[in-house]
RNA sequence: CGGGGCGUAGCGCAGUCCGGUUAGCGCGCCUGCUUUGGGAGCAGGAGGUCCUGAGUUCGAAUCUCAGCGCCCCGACCA
């Protein structure tokens, strides 16, 4: 293997596939499209679950599982719903040797099996809101894969809530939207547009799609969760109603929302740099790394002691690893964690402990930090804060600088291709004119953002009335 | 499903055009010694259905035919 990574000039996604391997995050599978997820990698999705899962029940949240199959016959009960998923589907017709009376889809999304279920839990008005999440694995036959980003089977985790009104549900909706945009800048470090899918974009079957839209460093856009308004088109497809405070029967309102291992895809492309993984903090399954050095073989059970003593009080209240391994060199090992993307390395050798201190090495900056032995710890929790920090203004000035505001469709069409970025346009809502972004680059409307200030003025593309901006780019 | 490329050791590859000793190189791995503050050095060693099948030939990794698989570029997508 090469000694240093394919650089992100180079060739940006060998760089992300470089980066995954030598993080050892996953590698591909015997199985066409899927990955396997290794240790590495599927702690950073722990961490991602954990909090994740902290704030669904927050929010009043709670887990349930529903089957991985789904009759053929449900997935055709959502006109729009089957239209949208069914071309993607791995379909199982033998079971136990003999073929299936009704063949069974693997769960691309389990709307229908679950609203299928909750026909028989909904009555009345009394019984709702139901406020469901599931942690599961899903299966899209996708033509294209990508590690992370896009395979053939993920892990995700999917809330299917029901509502007595539309107001409720529309609220979930955004109450979601708002937990996904938390948990993007907050904790992935990743800043993001939170705004609403136009009607081509939006999830088959639903009324509304609100998103959060991030942008990796080669300036293309990442859908990091959605978040459905579902109306009552499930509801009709299941028949499921209910029997509201005056007596009058109703169709139940619904939500679905999830985010991804995609994650995982998004939290590389925003922060790692040309030397591998660079985790944000607050995901990192490993906080710190702390490195003994020594000279001569009399030194080593010295410094291991010294060491062990060190962080002696650092059990339970940080996640560190001592690495004392002696068939690598210090060099070795600085380039291995740095690969890895823990946050802080810890060097201590023979020099630092006659001078009762330890030189401490940011990942983010690689800025190097000599620390007093005493009272390191509250010192390295508050240097992990400022990296979480620091990665979120650096990804967030990243964006910014590659945002652009344009009102002319030659300058967007040549700009979108060279140097690329965001583009805020405005657009009078025809699809038409949506269709027409693609054309000149694939780029298309990203996100209607929801938090920014309405403004009038003319579709680019046809000239119409419009009454606010919308994000285009080239998306993952 | 269209266009391109590739299957040789765990990984990355050379050898294939023009058939011929025991199939080689780098990384990694194992053993030993010396090393250890930014990817260590030396010595020794282990590891192979050359994608599969059939054919041509005295002889096939190499030539022919068929099949399988994977990767990259498009259309589909969290």
């Amino acid at each position: 293997m090469a000694k240093g990574l394919t650089t992100r000039k180079d060739d940006y996604s060998q760089w992300y596939l470089d980066v995954i391997a030598a993080a050892d995050l996953a590698e591909h599978s015997a199985v066409k499209g899927c990955m396997v997820i290794k240790p590495t990698g599927y702690a950073i999705w722990e961490m991602i679950q954990g909090q994740l899962d902290r704030m669904f029940k927050e929010t009043g949240h709670v887990n349930a599982y529903f089957p991985l199959f789904i009759p053929e016959s449900f997935m055709h009960k959502e006109a729009e719903h089957v239209e949208g998923f069914a071309p993607e589907c791995a379909v199982v017709t033998h079971g136990g040797g003999k073929k299936l009376e009704e063949p069974l889809f693997v769960r691309p999304t389990s709307e229908t099996i679950i609203w299928s279920t909750y026909k028989n839990w909904i009555q009345s008005y009394r019984d709702l809101p139901i406020l469901i999440n599931q942690w599961a694995n899903v299966v899209r036959w996708e033509m294209r894969t990508r590690l992370f980003l896009r395979t053939t089977e993920f892990l995700w985790q999917e809330g299917h809530t029901a509502h007595a009104s539309a107001e409720e549900a529309e609220a979930e909706t955004l109450k979601i939207l708002d937990v996904y945009r938390r948990f993007a800048e907050e904790y992935m470090a990743t800043p993001v547009y939170v705004g609403c899918k136009t009607e081509r974009e939006k999830f088959a079957g639903a009324v509304r799609t609100y998103c959060i839209e991030a942008m990796m460093q080669d300036c293309k856009a990442l859908q990091a969760g959605t978040s459905h308004n579902l109306g009552q088109n499930f509801a009709r497809a299941f028949d499921v109603t209910f029997q509201d405070e005056q007596g009058k029967l109703q169709h139940v309102y619904a939500t679905s929302w999830g985010v991804s291992t995609r994650l995982v895809g998004a939290l590389i492309m925003t922060h790692s740099d040309d030397n591998g993984l660079v985790l944000p903090p607050r995901l990192a399954p490993l906080k710190v790394v702390l490195i003994p050095i020594w000279k001569e073989e009399a030194e080593m059970e010295l410094m291991r002691q010294r060491a062990r003593d060190l962080t002696a009080s650092w059990q339970g209240r940080i996640s560190f690893k001592i690495d004392d391994r002696d068939q690598y060199r210090p060099g070795y090992k600085f380039n291995e964690w740095e690969k890895k993307g823990v946050p802080i390395r810890i060097e201590m050798g023979p020099k630092d402990v006659a001078a009762n201190q330890v030189v401490v090495v940011r990942r983010d900056t690689g800025e190097k930090i000599a620390m007093p032995q005493e009272n390191l710890l509250p010192r390295l929790e508050a240097l992990l804060d400022e990296i979480q920090q620091n990665l979120f203004q650096r990804a967030r000035a990243f964006r910014d600088a590659n945002t652009f505001t344009v009102d002319d469709y030659a300058e967007f069409a040549s700009r979108i291709e060279n140097p690329g970025g965001f583009f805020w346009v405005h657009w009078c809502g025809s699809e038409a004119c949506e269709n027409k972004f693609q054309e000149s680059s694939k780029a298309t409307i990203r996100t209607i953002p929801l938090d920014r200030e309405k403004e009038a003025g003319a579709c680019i593309v046809c000239g119409a009335p419009s009454a606010q901006r919308v994000l285009v780019a080239k998306s993952y």
